[in-house]
DNA sequence: ATGTAACAATTGAATTTGTAACTATCAAAC
DNA sequence: GTTTGATAGTTACAAATTCAATTGTTACAT
């Protein structure tokens, strides 16, 4: 039997409640950005940046892009849309589908907001120090490698 | 001007996502651990946590241990206290605060729990190998240090 | 062509969460 | 000793999230 079967756990050690933590304290910095600049919420920003990167896509595809469920993804076009951040074509093919493209005016805030982002993980990279930055991504890379293809939404 | 300043953004590549998703994967997995076993949610597993780590606890204390907000933590204690997995004794000395414990029950759940949990990080240590799951800490341990000092509840 | 299954997207209802207000208590100033 | 400000914990309400069912459409087998 291994010694640390009766150890009690430490919770502050623990690489699961460390991630998290670690995942909100990051992701609250970066939400004032988005939240005080555009008044967007973090599914509205993820889609913006989904669509701003491809170019045009369908709600599905930026739920799989995102890791956003189909009904958050679906709200948050619902409500960039009505910004007229997007405009939706429905499929001539397929009429089931719809595809959705940046309007010039959701284009302009995309890369406004793309340009904080990168200054953002610019301020991280500083603050973390290139070593440790890069320790992190390596360890992320591990665990989506590992446990990216679980079935998710 | 930097180039990478009308870079588009790449999510996939960008720290704050990568850092919610990863710890949503491995999140939902150790999820499925306590919720399977003990019927718990992470509120409650938080809680259950801390106080087998720690023994006797405030409600406050609970919270800055495990990073919840203090209503998340009452709900927490409440809904453990129906199950008769703690106890509450009012302080002496001054009445507003509750001094919680772990009943015999709670704290037989919680060696369970505690079992469970260090040998999901063992399975998460071998998945990712040495290296890896060494880099995630480090870099994990460097955020903690970065930004865990934020005003968080 | 008709029935069945699958899929894209939305909607409604239940659950969970966060914000802010509230209760009760204490300590310290006046 | 009474007012003021702070703190522990709970509760009420609003916002966000999830789950389940719904709508409209397509593909495919009979």
């Amino acid at each position: 039997m291994k010694q640390q079967d009766d150890a009690p756990l430490s919770l502050e050690a623990f690489l699961p409640y460390k991630l998290n933590r670690a995942a909100e304290l990051v992701s609250r910095r970066f939400a004032t950005i988005y939240k005080d600049h555009a008044g967007l919420t973090r599914p509205e920003w993820r889609t913006l940046a989904t669509l701003g990167q491809y170019g045009t896509l369908t709600a599905t595809s930026i739920g799989a892009h995102s890791s956003m469920h189909k009904t958050k993804v679906s709200r948050a076009v619902q409500s960039l849309e009505d910004r007229n951040w997007l405009t939706r074509t429905t499929d001539e093919k397929d009429r089931r589908v719809e595809h959705l493209m940046l309007t010039r005016e959701g284009a302009r805030n995309y890369r406004n907001l793309a340009k904080l982002a990168h200054a953002f993980e610019q301020g991280l990279k500083d603050m973390l120090g290139e070593q440790s930055f890069g320790d992190l991504n390596k360890g992320l890379a591990a665990v989506e490698k590992q446990l990216g293809t679980d079935i998710f939404l």
